[in-house]
DNA sequence: GGGACTTCCTGAAAACTGCCTGAACCAGCC
DNA sequence: GGCTGGTTCAGGCAGTTTTCAGGAAGTCCC
């Protein structure tokens, strides 16, 4: 196993490369986003650990040149900040895993283990539409860096609608979905559904819209 | 330090139990490979000791499952083989060490010695969340130079959340994690506990917040 | 175009549920 | 006994879901 250590901060770097090579792994060093680059696009390393915070270029630009390169090898974000904003972007950008700083070395290998291993695997619970993402670990409905909390039964509701986007969905299958099969909601309780949720995503400023299609029912789209 | 016993003769068990006991460990021993999965994923064990052969499912198994899970635990295989290609299917598997048997109980000793100091050599004795900063070895949790200390049960929680900081648990991850797989721990328990510590963190003037996710968990953010 | 009818939207209020937290209660330990 | 930490209980609060009703928008037919 050949690991490609992009990381600037010396001490940082050289603990992970003790971490690494004391658990089998073989090690190359480099410091900054140009380098990152030129030896990742070698294509001889079986993962790369990435820091964000780099010189020359920060490790979204350098995962996202990497994919363009159609290079594919496994990366680890390392970030030491948290915001989700930060983990769509680095997700986008075609990062594998994330991971952020402090962390212990066990966490660390866990990491790669699961990297090595799965290939390819979604790390971060998402459904997204246009320029919307609902996620569905927190319920938390995102457009760009806004975001507000969703309750349950909007959340229900906006899963099924981001889960066949353009599609036309009936009162009926959205209740049937929504609160289960044997249930006696109202066309009402769907209608009230849909103006909070249009409300939210007015919130959080997305050009999605749903979509009336009377007598029928309603539809997800992107918005031009 | 607290070790799993996953062995099923029971003899066997019985020795190692006492072996590790009499040599300052606490052990929980189980028989059964199912038994091991549920015990190792709560994540409140320093090392697992796990037998190849067992019932339900074998070490191997076991040992996957639990890095799948994101278990980081060193894991220690026994085996009465000896076979070159059962010692690779090990590390394979996940596990850091392995044991034939027969053995020695200083040769035991030996092994989990090197286990945890690999470990305990690198590991960061802090867990930090924004301005939050969880001691591990003293349970006080520190923010600026405001100082408290933890109980037991609150660190235990705390450190599952500093662990994970953005992610949404569940009030039955965290019992299953600071209460042990087969607690009866209520939901109740939880809510008590992360009032306490978002009293402490409060009284420490910390900008991380403990949302409540309604119906849904909780969630551990820096605060902006 | 206008009226009659249907469907949909949405604000407000009521009903409900899960959550928070102070206080009481236990148990083990100095 | 006093202390600390863990657990349980219950009232009150806040967010969620449901209901209701008036009005807006769409459809149909003359």
């Amino acid at each position: 196993m050949h690991v490609l250590v992009v990381e600037d901060d010396t001490r940082l770097a050289e603990a992970l490369a003790r971490i690494l090579e004391d658990n089998g792994y073989t090690t190359d060093t480099v410091h900054d986003g140009a380098a990152a680059l030129e030896y990742g696009q070698s294509g001889t390393y079986d993962i790369i650990i990435l820091d964000v915070m780099l010189p020359k270029a920060d490790g979204f630009t350098v995962a996202q040149s990497l994919r363009r390169a159609h290079v594919s090898t496994p990366i680890l974000l390392l970030t030491a900040r948290d915001a989700i904003s930060d983990k769509i972007t680095g997700y986008d950008s075609g990062a594998d895993d994330y991971m952020t700083k402090p962390f212990s070395p066990a966490e660390l290998l866990a990491h790669l283990r699961a990297l090595t291993r799965r290939q390819g695997d979604v790390v971060f619970e998402t459904l997204a539409v246009g320029d919307l993402t609902l996620n569905l670990e927190s319920m938390d409905l995102t457009c760009e860096n806004e975001s507000i909390r969703l309750s349950q039964k909007e959340f229900a509701i906006a899963r099924i609608l981001l889960g066949s986007p353009g599609a036309v969905l009936s009162k009926e299958q959205l209740i049937s979905r929504a609160w289960g099969p044997a249930s006696s909601a109202s066309d009402n309780n769907v209608e009230a559904y849909i103006s909070f949720l249009r409300k939210k995503m007015a919130h959080v400023g997305s050009k999605a819209k749903i979509e009336t299609i009377r007598s029928v029912g309603y539809r997800l789209t992107e918005g031009d």
